[in-house]
RNA sequence: GGGUGGUUUCCCGAGUGGCCAAAGGGGACAGACUGUAAAUCUGCUGCACAUUGCUUCGGUGGUUCGAAUCCACCACCACCCA
């Protein structure tokens, strides 16, 4: 199967510029391919990876992928797919954001010996002359057509800033420059970044006369069509730091049923015959699928190790019950008042509710376990004794964590 | 620059002087049922030394016994006119 027919195969692609030329240049490793990330937090996050993944996989089709770091779009912010406006974002933090993209990507792409190029377009952006850059591109951008755009759409009852709307013509001008620089014919992105890439294409066309290609794939949504790789409290990262590893894999083994395929396609590099084979599961069955998307993810932006804790941690906490690899939380002499600590302080401490009211309705509504037994009074107390032994603290069906006493 | 409307708790949105920690919906959280899924039902959703107290309704100041509600100024947003 060539390279473009899997990208298909796996539900990836979501419009192309030019079908069978695209197919041709990236099954026979000809493409020099640039796909843009703006660093707008100091994380990637799923959808990142799942352009990283696809980095991968043209990469190893002998294709040469150029990974831009948007350090001068950053500074514009981009306005596709969002119903109000971007919070400006200092020059520090931007700077401090894409020296952590830097470190994350070179653990999913190999730079070396030239097989890979990272490049910051803050490097070209940052010192454009204003009037100099309106007479190089400003005649090929056509501001109707620019308003008709999709990613605008959503903007114009809403308000859109000039800031804003220049953001395609930045991104227009990275392609072009790196058309220019590197020989790079092809741009690959989100598909809310079409109008964007078309820019590109259409300006080295204007400009050079020559042809570029663009190829967005699908975000990934879940059954509700929603955005997927997002909790309550903000995105999935691939920094363990901000997402354990713990909730990482949790993450994809509590995906729905309904999901649990497509996730496994887009997201893992395990080969589709494989992948269509769990069609025929049902039921409870899809469980043991998503276990295996758990684990391949995991390994991928965690390695095996990790993966393999994350695993174990999770059969402790629903089958087993070892308390091995679970997640510890560590308290000192500063949560205790008076050698003891209540149940309510516990939680809070533990990081398992966010204030004491939290955990008090926690504790109230029969969801909070110590070593498995159900907690039932709120003033329950502990002294310090009680942690020398193995002290496992739930609340509600998935959290849980080991307390440590130092 | 001028005019009009707006800014409410995580989100949407009610509230036009005391009965307001603030209706309703969504989401989140907890419980039941389950398969760590979905659907459904119940509870719950500012903070705390918890039948009470404290802090919130864009910001600052004022009127009043009492302000999310009235007044002044400021900031931001939307629409219309230029």
């Amino acid at each position: 199967m060539t390279v473009y027919d899997e990208l298909v195969a796996r539900g990836l692609i979501a419009q192309v510029t030019d079908e069978e030329e695209i197919k041709d240049m990236i099954n026979n490793g000809k493409a020099v391919f640039y796909i843009g990330f703006d660093p707008t937090a100091d994380s990637l996050h799923v959808g990142h990876f799942m352009a990283l993944c696809l980095m991968k996989r043209l990469q190893m089709a002998g294709n040469k992928p150029v990974a831009l770091i948007g350090g001068g779009t950053a500074m514009i912010g981009d306005p596709s797919g969002r119903t109000d406006m971007r919070q400006m974002m200092t020059k520090e933090t931007i700077a401090h954001n894409v020296e952590c993209f830097k470190k994350q990507m070179s653990r999913f792409i190999d730079f070396s010996d030239d097989k890979a190029i990272l490049v910051n377009n803050a490097d070209w952006l940052l010192d454009l002359n204003y009037v100099d850059v309106l007479r190089e591109v400003g005649p090929h951008f056509s501001v109707n057509r620019m308003l008709t755009a999709e990613c605008y759409k959503q903007r114009m009852e809403r308000g859109l800033s000039f800031l804003e709307f220049n953001y395609m013509i930045m991104q227009s001008y990275d392609f072009y420059m790196l058309y220019q620089k590197y020989g790079c014919n092809m741009q690959f992105g989100g598909d809310d970044q079409w109008s964007n890439m078309l820019g590109g294409t259409e300006l080295i066309r204007r400009k050079l006369g020559k042809d570029a290609y663009a190829m967005t794939i699908n975000l990934l949504l879940n059954s509700e069509g929603k955005k997927m790789g997002k909790t309550q409290s903000g995105a999935v990262w691939l920094d363990p730091n901000k997402t354990s590893p713990f909730e990482f894999y949790q993450y994809w083994r509590n995906v729905s049923d309904a999901d649990v395929l497509k996730c496994l396609k887009m997201l893992t590099f395990l080969p589709l015959e494989e992948i269509n084979a769990m069609e025929s599961w049902e039921g409870s069955q899809l469980n043991e699928a998503k276990n295996i998307l758990a684990f391949e993810l995991t390994k991928l932006v965690h390695g095996e190790e990790e993966a393999q804790k994350a695993k174990e941690a999770s059969l402790a906490l629903f089958s087993t019950g070892s308390a091995a690899n679970m997640p510890t939380e560590q308290i000192t002499d500063k949560d205790f008042r008076e050698g003891q600590i209540d149940i309510l302080q516990l939680l809070v401490s533990a990081g398992l509710t966010a204030s004491r009211s939290e955990a008090r309705r926690a504790v109230e509504q029969g969801g909070v376990t110590v070593n498995g037994e159900k907690v039932t009074d709120i003033h329950t107390v502990y002294g310090v004794d009680a942690f020398a032994e193995e002290f496992v603290l739930k609340k509600g069906k998935k959290k849980f964590c080991k307390i440590e006493y130092k």
